[in-house]
RNA sequence: GGUCCCGUCGUCUAAUGGUUAGGACACCAGGUUUUCAUCCUGGCAAUCGGAGUUCGAUUCUCCGCGGGAUCACCA
């Protein structure tokens, strides 16, 4: 057995905007991967594009990374031992590497103008041939002083690799062209600066998206040209969006992972979840702590066709960490969330609501909609009555009364829940109601909500005064 | 169009020659002596099609079909 080399992965996106679930995938499969391995796990920025850069993205990708807990060992904020992180700042790395290839006659300063190459690709789509630079490339290229752009000088072959998720895979020398490696702005293309920068910054695993996939034969060409031995590659399919087969995208109204944890999806949720997207350990396993993710990952088992992002699938797996939480970590986390209202209640009284709404709680964000009816008087809605299965079958008067015996009932109780529960059943022999009947009435006249945790556990929260007034404007509101 | 990749319930997926094709989400029904929710039980629901190899194909091969990616001085 060979030596191996230290894990090193890295992720490494260009500063173009925020990062939704498909980049938050690929970044967390390479974070495991490293952490499995004991390895290391880099952030390079590749920010080669001057013109494609968005104001802030930068840092929104390091809160990103952060606020997931994806902690990289090295990147542009915190250095290392390859620093600098950030591609615009080693300009002159790639321009010793393409004088190198210069000087070997792999590289050549391109001396067509873009128009004159755009009517080389016309001229190919026309006469239905596949555009290939190196059918035009000239003779006595002239010398490359940085004006124009440099191109590798490829030697065309056919090619097969392994990919650590696709597998095996083969093209034929038909795909192997004269990309560009250095822009005539003076910085290199993607193709170029990463394969650079994997091999000084010692990457073992290039975990990319399926994009880049029809252009590994002309970086393997490439990793020949620079004596470099390839990376081991692993491809992600792409995560789709939930209607189509379109890969999630943002103009397509794919979220920011920010939104999530905004919203009040859970770290650990998340994770879970779009690790769930395409990857499973083979048993029928579906929660997985983060410590188990880092154990049973493996690139091999993820799968090779793109998964669609299912919400609902989300909102399940999040209700499901949300119920685990202790009622005291879940009240730390949904601090932000509750309804302006509770501002004047207590911790202990917010604490009981909580209690009582925990297990239906999907996201911290549903925590208003969920608890507003115990901060504050809710109108009377009719509109709860005479819509009910059973209730808009009574009268006016039926109502009326059920809702003065109920109203004697309270006022009898120590509103504990157990002397609530009792009286309640009593009240419910004595009145000859069904339980959906009566108890549903109760329930509305002391919430005016349509929904609510169960009736003895809801009126000892809000306690005698405040259920007795209620009842009584309600009664109010029937004359 | 060339090249490449992919194709199991609506969705996420398990099963790599032998299973009544399994689990989960969603949905439906019932139960947990009130609603919603939780929990439990049950139900609905899939191997893209056609050949071939084989005693036997979801699984291997070929041909179709469908979906996707890519063919930039973007990554």
């Amino acid at each position: 057995m060979s030596l191996m080399k230290p894990v090193r992965t890295r992720f490494a996106p260009s500063p173009t905007g925020f990062l939704h679930v498909g980049g938050i995938r690929t970044a967390l499969f390479a974070w495991l991967v490293a952490k499995q391995a004991g390895g290391k796990f880099v952030l390079r920025f590749e920010d080669t594009d001057q013109s494609r850069e968005v104001e802030g993205a930068r840092q929104h990708l390091i809160d990103s990374l952060h606020e997931l807990g994806l902690d990289y060992d090295e990147g542009p904020d915190i250095g290392g031992p390859f620093a600098p992180y950030t591609q615009s700042e080693r300009l002159d790395i790639y321009k010793q590497w393409a004088q190198k290839l210069v000087a070997s006659g792999r590289a050549y300063a391109d001396p067509y103008s873009q128009a004159e190459v755009q009517a080389f690709r016309e001229e190919a789509q026309a006469a239905k041939k596949p555009f290939l630079y190196r059918n035009h490339r000239p003779e006595n290229p002239p010398e490359w002083d940085g004006s124009q752009p440099l191109r590798f000088k490829s030697e065309p072959k056919a090619y097969q690799w392994h990919d650590k998720v696709m597998g095996d895979l083969s093209t034929g020398s038909e795909v192997i062209d004269d990309f560009i490696l250095i822009k005539s702005d003076g910085f290199p293309t993607y193709n170029f600066a990463h394969i650079v920068d994997d091999h000084e910054m010692e990457i073992t695993h290039v975990i990319r998206g399926q994009e880049f996939i029809a252009s590994v034969p002309n970086y393997l060409n490439l990793y020949e040209a620079l004596e470099i031995e390839p990376p081991i590659m692993a491809t992600m399919p792409h995560i789709l969006g939930a209607d189509g087969n379109k890969k999630l995208s943002k103009r397509d109204g794919a979220k920011d992972v920010l939104d999530y944890t905004r919203e009040g999806f859970l770290v650990d949720a998340l994770v879970n979840f779009i690790a769930s997207l395409g990857w499973n350990d083979g048993t029928e396993q579906e929660i997985f702590s983060r410590d188990e993710l880092i154990a049973k990952f493996s690139l091999d088992r993820v799968g090779r066709s793109g998964a669609h992002f299912d919400e609902r699938r989300l909102n399940w797996m999040n209700g499901h960490y949300i119920r685990e939480l202790s009622l005291d970590d879940l009240y730390a986390k949904v601090e932000a969330y509750w309804p302006p209202e509770s501002n004047e209640y207590d911790d202990s009284y917010k604490k009981q609501v909580l209690g009582l709404v925990q297990e239906r709680l999907k996201f911290f964000a549903e925590l208003p909609d969920l608890t507003k009816f115990f901060f504050v008087d809710l109108p009377v809605n009719p509109e709860l009555i005479s819509s009910h299965k059973q209730l808009k079958k009574l009268t006016q008067d039926e109502i009326k009364n059920l809702l003065e015996q109920a109203n004697e009932t309270l006022e009898a109780s120590d509103f504990s829940v157990e002397d609530l529960t009792e009286r309640l059943n009593k009240l419910l022999e004595a009145s000859g109601q069904k339980p959906a009947v009566l108890f549903s009435l109760i329930r509305i006249a002391t919430t005016q909500a349509p929904a609510s945790p169960s009736l003895a556990d809801t009126l000892a929260v809000l306690g005698k005064e405040r259920s007795l007034q209620r009842l009584e404007s309600h009664l109010a509101s029937l004359q």
